[in-house]
DNA sequence: AGGATACCCTGACCGC
DNA sequence: TGCGGTCAGGGTATCC
């Protein structure tokens, strides 16, 4: 489900409910996620509060008050929803369309206040964990992640150098969180096509040419996509219900078979697939 | 180095 | 209605 502008639209539903405010209780309803939680999971978390939430690749990095971090991945399925007290006093007037899934609600959150925030992934490849501020760039999760691609580093000449002489496919090496973190298939495919490139075009043939508008389209996807609160495929939703509707602006990904979008191209998208996923493209104008 | 594959897990969908 | 096969937004390990 989530890459970066889903995880990105995530925190923004969730930091109005959570900055600032005590954690009253977590309640993890089985050992693990995807990793078993840590130890003394929720004890940790208890009377902890929230200084900020924040992201990085695909990470959101809760702060708490003792300098520890909560950090929490979504997997492929992962999902949070809001219940404000408000909520609460009229029990049965509102469903969320997610609570029928209650079955996978894993964590949940309780906040002074009266807000709950509940942590729901059928498929169990989230996780979270937690682990000090001050050394949180050398965890294993953080590590090799590479750069953010919203950040001003990014442009054709950083392109060119995480890219060297990469024999390994665009596709692949876009894909590559140790480049640049917080791409997935969705926007890869789509940057690419706004591009103009080949998703087997070997990474280390760019031109500055070509990888300048590599990165303006990078940019420029994930912050439309962003202002069109992500992409609702399958049951993607926002932590307040609202679903995002950048889906409807893809303009390969899923479309196999469908004409090329570009003006004048006469093409059609084709599916391949590559280091075993689904990738959308256009021959005819993707070069 | 990097590609292909398997795996973690559940659910949706499609053809029969 | 049921059943089996396939696929899914992520990430890791292992083998060639």
């Amino acid at each position: 489900m989530p890459e970066l502008p889903e995880v990105e639209t995530v925190r923004r539903g969730l930091a109005p409910v959570m900055e600032g405010r005590r954690i009253l209780n977590v309640d993890a309803r089985r050992p693990d996620l995807r990793f078993p939680f840590p130890e003394r999971f929720a004890a940790r978390l208890k009377d902890r509060t929230v200084t900020s939430l924040g992201r990085r690749a695909k990470y959101l990095l809760a702060d708490l008050d003792d300098g520890e971090v909560l950090v929490m991945h979504l997997g492929m399925s992962g999902s949070f929803r809001i219940l404000l007290p408000e909520a609460e006093v009229a029990p049965g007037a509102f469903h969320h369309p997610r609570s029928k899934a209650a079955t996978h609600d894993h964590v949940e959150f309780a906040f002074e206040g009266g807000a709950t925030v509940t942590y729901n992934d059928p498929r169990r490849f989230g996780f979270m964990t937690l682990s000090p501020r001050a050394t949180l760039e050398a965890h294993p999760l953080f590590r090799h992640v590479g750069i953010e691609p919203l950040g001003n580093a990014l442009d054709g000449a950083l392109l060119l150098r995480l890219f060297g002489a990469k024999q390994t496919s665009l596709k692949a090496a876009l894909l590559d969180q140790r480049l640049i973190a917080g791409l997935g298939n969705i926007y890869v495919c789509e940057a690419l096509h706004r591009a103009k490139l080949s998703p087997t075009r070997a990474a280390g043939t760019l031109t500055i040419r070509k990888a300048n508008l590599l990165a303006e389209a990078i940019r420029t996807v994930l912050e439309e996509a962003i202002a069109a609160g992500g992409s609702t495929l399958r049951d993607f939703a926002h932590a307040d219900g609202a679903l995002g509707y950048f889906q409807h602006s893809f303009r390969v990904y899923d479309r196999e078979g469908e004409p090329c979008p570009t003006p004048g191209c006469r093409g059609v998208v084709q599916r391949i697939v590559q280091t075993g996923r689904s990738t959308f493209f256009c021959a005819q104008c993707q070069k």
